[in-house]
DNA sequence: CGGTATCCATCCCGATACTG
DNA sequence: CAGTATCGGGATGGATACCG
């Protein structure tokens, strides 16, 4: 049971979480309340139907959230995090409000090494 | 400041994040010990040193971790993260922990999806 | 409303070979 | 040892159109 194995299954759960939406899914849901599809494309500010869809789809087969159809006109279908989907939400979301706390100094980083890799060599400036 | 938002800074730690091989990179390094650039591929089941390459340089970008070179023959080159990189492996780590805790139940879930995903209809089954 | 179907760009990643 | 160079494939994600 070791992660940094190539073939140990704990991997494919951060291959799950290495999807582009997957993690604002997970932040998304992750206070228990339950949203509706057309909701969470509006929350999350520039995905596709096609690719939220296959989002949820994933997280739904791994057991992270239920997606629950209710059969009216018009159709509602409710998603909502799972125990263990709401477990891991809370981890994700640490991540997201540690980015929002640290996002200046990440981008100082940035700049600083950007500005240092354009030197040709640092003692030719006059 | 959104990570919902498109264009959010905050969204580029997550689009790292979310590369195929950070998360391993970042757990592999958190405990403070710095590593050799063979020693972290070695760790890391399957990468190759185009990739880890690219994966080190990125994160040193974002100011979570630091390269140092040591000009010996052969060349010594360590790897460490920083104290924003370990405060972000922490978080990471903790995901791992989780997934290693819970694949049995993510695995099971997995199973029963698939499952029922091939029911022509519950009922025909003798 | 809540999706699918289809097509397509892209880009990440991997294999291989080579260098200081 | 610690990379870089080059090439290429395959999956992921996006735009558009359409359906129950």
């Amino acid at each position: 049971m070791d992660v940094f194995l190539r073939d140990c299954p704990t991997r494919a759960v951060l291959d799950l979480i290495a999807g582009k939406w997957t993690m604002l899914v997970l932040v998304a849901l992750e206070d228990g309340r339950p949203m509706r599809f057309a909701e969470l494309r509006r929350r999350l500010d520039g995905v596709t139907s096609k690719v939220l869809t296959q989002t949820l789809r994933a997280l739904e087969r791994e057991g992270l959230l239920t997606r629950s159809v209710y059969p009216t006109v018009p159709p509602r279908v409710e998603y909502r995090l799972t125990r263990m989907g709401r477990e891991v939400g809370g981890l994700v979301q640490s991540i997201t409000d540690w980015s929002q706390a640290n996002i200046a100094a990440v981008q100082a980083a940035r700049e600083e090494f950007d500005g240092r890799s354009q030197h040709p060599s640092p003692g030719s400036a006059s």
